[in-house]
RNA sequence: GCCUCAGUAGCUCAGUUGGUUAGAGCACUUGACUGUUAAUCAAGGGGUCCUAGGUUCGAGUCCUAGUUGAGGCGCCA
């Protein structure tokens, strides 16, 4: 039996025979009985089973380590005067798998960055059951979201032969023996290659989204993406999952509603499915994470344009290493200043032109772009967004400004050639709305198997 | 990529101004204990003080280089 069935209707099955299957993560053993406290994943609460020398094989009970798989058969009994409301006294034990005392995960606290070294035990542990678990809830719930409201899920191409993506460095993929690559002219022969040209792997789905979005109208991707970036921060991964909306007939204020709706779908599903791994981080990695989630649910989204903000950081006397300045990009101390003025979630829209991408859609004053950041407290920029640019004319002068040759993406503008409809859409990196949730300060403390410059593990 | 800090037992860490045989807690082994809750108590085993070189009568401690990790910044659709 699953334990999530028996925490569920424990007073139903109290006096009755149970059997549980699960892992050891604590053992107190004496001298005539002792306990087990078993874990199976299916619930993030552990259950005490209670042995005593009666049973068959006790001494070798008593020997069971940490980290053992075992099964045990016994009476599940009610014990509301201890700090558990019930637990099981065993009739059979049975070791399934032993473990030893090498066993790294021992029931006392660990640092990440021990726990980070071993990454298929480090799981076994309150604090990556409970991050991992809700992973999963969350991943559930942004399918189940955009169902809800009526979008089409695309599967992004994860090998891309766009060469036109901008400044992000891109992991390449080929089939060419790197000892001998063919080559013309001293570079690469990719004509000779795999696919017959260059290809990497994907920075994003924002561009096949759009081409979905100009017949099902809401589309989102949702999937793995790459960054070759040799970036050395708590917040920057070389996998890492995206959630890009695109949706036609809509603008900048629609993919706005839309990331709000969503931003606040995420939290309260969370909060509604993973309570026990909630609380465990309430209590054990950032203390008030629930009340700040909370206040996110309640609070409206706040607008600021590029401009205004710029003018609330130099009006709020604060001091800062950067100065703010109009036309400039905001950085990580500005993003902190404004949640923290605007006291909550805050849109920051109508970008500066030259900051951001060619296909944001231009302004009437020539200057900005229909552009939104949404800043959260304690984790900076959440979300990036935009309207799209739906004028061919203008998208082609905007490509060259860029020093992007527009007959390399000739299919993007097809999109505009035939049926272009004003569209947008934004991007949510999913592994750190994980981040927001869970308290959790390190982008590789909320992936499996984290990939970062020089690490690579399994 | 730049800057800063760190590397001592399986894990977490202490180690004074450079001075005898390098310590503690947890874990592990053995023993005690008839309801424990990171159980408790007693004893025991366990060390390439990151690596190499240097200074010194003497280096865990100081210097140089390397290496590994962390943090900050940068890069980042």
């Amino acid at each position: 039996m699953d334990l999530k069935q028996i925490f569920e209707q424990y007073e139903r099955l109290a006096n009755q025979e149970v059997t549980i299957e699960g892992w050891v993560r604590n053992h107190r053993d004496q001298k005539s009985f002792g306990f087990l406290m078993v874990a199976d994943g299916t619930d993030f609460r552990v259950v005490q089973v209670v042995y005593d020398d009666a049973l068959d094989g006790f001494e070798a009970i008593q020997k069971i380590k940490v980290g053992a798989a075992v099964e045990v058969e016994g009476t599940l009994v009610l014990t509301p005067e201890l700090k558990q409301p019930f637990e099981i006294k065993a009739k059979n034990v049975r070791e399934v798998g032993p473990s030893s005392e090498d066993y790294p995960i021992q029931p006392k606290r660990h640092t990440r960055e021990f726990l980070r070294t071993h990454p298929h035990l480090r799981l076994r542990t309150n604090l990556f059951t409970a991050v991992f678990k809700v992973r999963s809830v969350l991943h559930h719930a942004v399918h189940r979201f955009f169902e809800e409201e009526g979008f089409v899920h695309v599967a992004a191409p994860i090998i891309t032969a766009s060469d036109a993506e901008g400044a992000g460095e891109m992991f390449q993929v080929t089939t060419f023996d790197l000892a001998q690559i063919p080559n013309e002219n001293g570079r690469p022969d990719f004509s000779q290659d795999f696919f017959g040209k260059a290809t990497n792997l994907t920075v994003s789905g924002q561009l096949q989204a759009e081409v979905f979005a100009q017949n099902f109208k809401k589309v989102y991707t949702f999937g793995p993406t790459f960054r070759a970036e040799n970036s050395n921060t708590k917040t920057h991964a070389s996998e890492f999952w995206m959630i890009e909306p695109e949706m036609a007939f809509s603008d900048l204020k629609g993919s706005m509603d839309t990331a709000t709706k969503m931003v606040k779908y995420l939290i309260q599903e969370v909060l509604d499915k993973a309570p026990e791994e909630m609380a465990f981080f309430n209590q054990f990695v950032e203390k008030g994470v629930i009340d700040k989630l909370q206040n996110v649910l309640k609070k409206p989204f706040k607008t600021l344009t590029h401009e205004a903000a710029i003018e609330a950081l130099k009006a709020s006397g604060k001091s800062f290493e950067n100065t703010p300045e109009q036309g400039k990009d905001l950085f990580t101390e500005h993003e902190k200043a404004l949640v923290e003025i605007m006291d909550g979630p805050v849109y920051i829209t109508d970008w500066p032109k030259d900051i951001k991408a060619f296909y944001m859609r231009l302004n009437e004053d020539e200057k900005t772009v229909a552009a939104m950041d949404l800043l959260v407290p304690g984790s900076g920029e959440l979300i990036g967004g935009s309207q799209r640019e739906e004028r061919e004319d203008v998208l082609i002068s905007r490509m060259r400004a860029f020093g992007i040759d527009p007959t390399a993406m000739d299919w993007y503008l097809d999109l505009r050639r035939f049926g272009s409809t004003p569209h947008a859409g934004y991007g949510l990196g999913f592994d750190r709305m994980l981040m927001f949730i869970t308290g959790i300060e390190n982008i590789r403390d909320v992936i499996p198997f984290p990939r970062t410059p020089k690490h690579c593990q399994l």
